[in-house]
DNA sequence: GACCTCTAGCAG
DNA sequence: TGCTAGAGGTCA
């Protein structure tokens, strides 16, 4: 027997991806797809992992394997055929595609250590090397990562190839499989009766201490944890030891696993009756859940508020009931802590969290419990993809549109596509949710590749919850009724009869023309109008929320007498001002320095600073409403673990009046009282050289408008802009997804843009203009001979020209893109030198 | 001849 | 990616 092995270094061979090994005797039992192997390359021993076996060799002689890591593989053959789909859609090499399947902790890393002979940093070495010598003298071997945390500025990647050139160190990769052991607790439990305590504490301080823990022990009639000994008693893991070192306790191990979740009390809910728009939604549904062939993809096109996360909890408890698993897809798991608090009431002690906030050792235990079928619903980001589910029935994935699910790295997979396909796979059932799906979704909702359900209204709430509100506003009956502005709450007679769901329209919408603005000679940033509706909603204690999509207190520092402006030196764009922290950052590449006071080229003390992002909206908001209490929300004040949960908190329990953010506003927050959202400027995603700037803007002020007038109080929303005329404005602002899609449709369509045809974007990077330049033309040049060759004349290639961003950390950017019905054929058959990215279906062309 | 630097070719 | 052999260079 033997077996193909993807060695866990890119090696490129000319027609298989594959090293073919022998299968010893001794190995023959274990080795099958997907089990982690170590085999012999030239003089080396490399990890690698079993793709496939075959009887013949594809090479005359070949090589032993030479130990197996694991007897358990570590992924399935499904997500080793996924494996194999994803390298050939994204044209990414298979070992990257396979390296982002593996569970956590069982990823290959590079490991950096000295050779023996090296002791001390010799003099002559140039300084990056000399850091880099010195980190690993002073700490021992490590991770690449690790070197790179430790010198962020040095370039660690130069430091690296100069050490190992000149025989310094040398580097491994290995598989740390110890890394994600189970973790074990201490149990103890009294080992003697009372009448022998005295002897065995003989000679012991703190007799008294000991004896509250024996005392303690013995009203327990288990084993105890150790760290529960110590939180009844106040001693110390010491304390313990002696007893037992005294033979007066007996200790056991058990293995425990790590559950991020099990600190948190959860009351379990169940679930609520149906409005009528989403019993109709539901029934439809239900057919396409029950296990058997294929089906189409549903879109379920929906408002904030039209209770999708509804339908999605129904369809995962349906599937639990098949003994099937559920996979719910979400953007980003810490800006939607209450879609994944419905899933933990819901199914309590089923689910499990998977994205790259929680540790390792969290993680590869959630990924245990998911392959034993322990946990059976799995709310998370892109990478839960790849969870060990033994057999799907569901993926949902809420918020379709977000740009988020594409991934940023090599494999540019998107997490829509891909989950289609392991949807096919597996014959689960495969749900979107979105109030404004990405085009692509809408149109192949359209051609019926996907199929449309609609939720039609708004649910304000449920009649239960709209009581609790009324007491927790502490609003008379009478005047809350009065106060809304659109919503209205129905007698219990006049409910929808299917269901205790009361329904609310959306917020209207003002657009203020903030030219119009300038010529009346108001010259605040606040159009009257905003001004007006923040007021009234102070004076009623309600809550006001104001959008700015730009962090910094200023976008732009410049001198009046001679022009210079402070710019990033590695990107070539203005530095944004940060007041509070007295820096001026890139908010590319993350460069800082101090504000300066004078003009570094003349001298003059006239340095503006010009330009508005959220830390100068506070400003200008507490100038303007002193008596409010202001909260911001961006990416300056919620560095910390934890950070958006605890401003959110604050908010939602009313511990300020107006939140200032920028899009983390925009998503999952759902307060009642807030009665005005304020879009500061609409339009700066709108003037971004991007085919799909429209529909970003569309997408993003009808989730910021979605926060307004959540609860009984109604609510509105005032969208200032310079082009107050622009469809995506103008739509957003009528709450008509429906005519934004055709509108946008039509233009992709006469553009020749997706979702009509397809991009690649191939993109070249160099620290050297020219050769970053030179490097283009030649890959552009050799694409349109090949197509030329290959006589394909649906495809056309625009470019090589310099991209949007056209320098990003000290490297010139050049893009080539190809357009058509499948450029990817194209390039499968181009050698892509190294140095280029390629990016099917790029989510951006900037 | 000893020693170096660079590069192409290849790994089962 | 990393090694190794072989080419081609420099120096005493």
């Amino acid at each position: 027997m033997y077996a193909q092995v993807l060695v866990f270094r890119p090696i490129r061979l000319r027609h298989s991806p594959f090293l073919d090994y022998a299968v010893p005797e001794s190995l023959a039992a274990l080795v099958r797809p997907g089990i982690l192997v170590v085999v012999p390359v030239r003089t080396q021993m490399l990890p690698g992992i079993v793709m496939g076996l075959s009887d013949v060799p594809s090479v005359p002689k070949t090589r032993d394997i030479q130990e197996v890591l694991d007897p358990e593989p570590v992924l399935s053959e499904r997500l080793l055929t996924l494996a194999h789909w994803m390298a050939e859609e994204t044209l990414a090499p298979l070992l990257r595609c396979v390296e982002t399947m593996l569970p956590p902790g069982m990823r290959p890393q590079a490991y950096l250590r000295l050779t023996p002979k090296v002791t001390e940093v010799p003099r002559e070495l140039p300084p990056p090397a000399a850091a880099v010598l010195g980190l690993l003298i002073e700490r021992g071997p490590l991770k690449s990562t690790q070197v790179r945390r430790a010198l962020k500025n040095v370039d660690v990647r130069r430091a690296r190839h100069y050490l190992k050139r000149h025989g310094y160190i040398e580097e491994e990769r290995l598989l740390r499989l110890p890394g994600v052991k189970s973790k074990k607790v201490s149990l103890v439990q009294l080992a003697v009766s009372r009448n022998g305590w005295e002897a065995g504490l003989a000679g012991l301080q703190l007799t008294d201490l000991y004896r509250t823990i024996l005392n303690f022990l013995e009203g327990e009639d288990e084993p105890v944890e150790v760290s529960v000994v110590r939180a009844e008693t106040g001693a110390e893991g010491y304390h313990v030891r002696k007893l037992e070192e005294r033979g007066l306790i007996s200790s056991t191990r058990r293995e425990v696993v790590r559950d991020p979740l099990a600190e948190m009390i959860f009351t379990p809910d169940t679930a609520p009756q149906l409005a009528q728009g989403q019993q109709k939604v539901w029934q439809q549904l239900t057919r396409a859940l029950q296990p058997g062939e294929a089906k189409p993809p549903v879109l379920l096109l929906g408002v904030t508020g039209s209770g999708k996360t509804e339908i999605y909890l129904r369809a995962t408890a349906e599937v639990l009931k098949q003994r099937r698993q559920a996979l719910i897809l979400v953007p980003e798991i810490s800006l939607t802590p209450q879609t994944v608090r419905r899933f933990l009431v819901r199914f309590p002690g089923k689910v499990g969290l998977w994205h790259s906030g929680i540790s390792t050792g969290e993680r590869y235990d959630t990924w245990r419990r998911v392959r034993s079928g322990d946990l059976s619903v799995i709310v998370g980001a892109r990478s839960a993809l790849f969870a060990p589910f033994p057999a799907l029935g569901l993926i949902a994935m809420d918020e379709e549109e977000d740009t988020s699910y594409k991934n940023a790295r090599s494999p540019y997979y998107h997490t829509r596509e891909t989950a289609e396909q392991l949807a096919r796979m597996t014959g689960a059932l495969f749900l979107m949710g979105s109030a404004t799906p990405s085009l692509e979704a809408y149109a192949r909702s359209q051609d019926g590749r996907y199929r449309m359900l609609r939720l039609p209204a708004r649910i304000l709430s449920h009649r239960r919850r709209i009581e609790d509100w009324q007491r927790a506003l502490d609003l008379p009956h009478s005047r809350y009724r009065s106060l809304g502005e659109t919503g209205r709450l129905p007698d219990r007679g006049a409910a929808e009869p299917a269901s205790e769901a009361v329904t609310i329209p959306l917020p209207p919408v003002r657009v203020v023309d903030m030219r119009m603005e300038l010529r009346a000679g108001n010259r605040s940033i606040f159009s009257r109008t905003l001004q007006e509706a923040v007021d009234r909603a102070l004076r009623r204690g309600a809550q006001a929320i104001m959008f700015l999509n730009r962090r910094g207190s200023a976008t732009y520092v410049f001198c009046r007498d001679c022009g210079w402006v402070a710019e990033c030196p590695r990107c070539d764009i203005p530095l944004t001002q940060h007041r509070k922290a007295e820096m001026m950052i890139c908010h590319r590449c993350g460069y800082q320095r101090r504000i300066v006071r004078s003009c570094p080229g003349c001298r003059s003390s006239r340095v503006r600073a010009f330009g508005l992002g959220t830390e100068g909206l506070v400003e200008r908001v507490v100038g303007r409403w002193p008596q409010a209490r202001v909260l911001r929300w961006d990416r300056d004040t919620a560095r910390a673990r934890g950070a958006h949960a605890t401003i959110m908190g604050r908010f939602a329990r009313g511990d300020a009046d107006i939140l200032v953010g920028t899009q983390m506003v925009a998503r999952g927050l759902d307060i009642p009282k807030v009665t005005v959202v304020g879009v500061i400027s609409a339009d700066t995603a709108l003037n971004l050289p991007d085919f799909r700037a429209a529909e970003r803007t569309f997408q993003l002020l009808a989730q910021v408008a979605g926060r307004s007038g959540r609860g009984i109080l109604g609510g509105s929303v005032v969208l200032q802009t310079y082009h107050p005329e622009h469809y995506a404005i103008q739509f957003a602002a009528a709450h008509d997804y429906d005519a934004f899609a055709q509108r946008e449709l039509a233009f992709r369509r006469r553009a020749n843009y997706p979702p009509f045809i397809r991009l690649a974007r191939l993109v070249f990077a160099h620290r050297d203009s020219t050769k970053a330049q030179r490097g283009a033309e030649q890959l552009a040049t050799q694409v349109r001979r090949k197509l030329v060759d290959l006589g394909l004349p649906e495809l056309n290639v625009i470019g090589p020209a310099p991209a949007f961003f056209a320098r990003v950390r000290g490297e010139y950017r050049w893009q080539i893109l190809v357009r058509g019905v499948a450029p990817a054929d194209l390039l499968r058959r181009i050698h892509i030198p190294p140095g280029w990215t390629v990016d099917i279906d790029p989510v951006d062309v900037l």
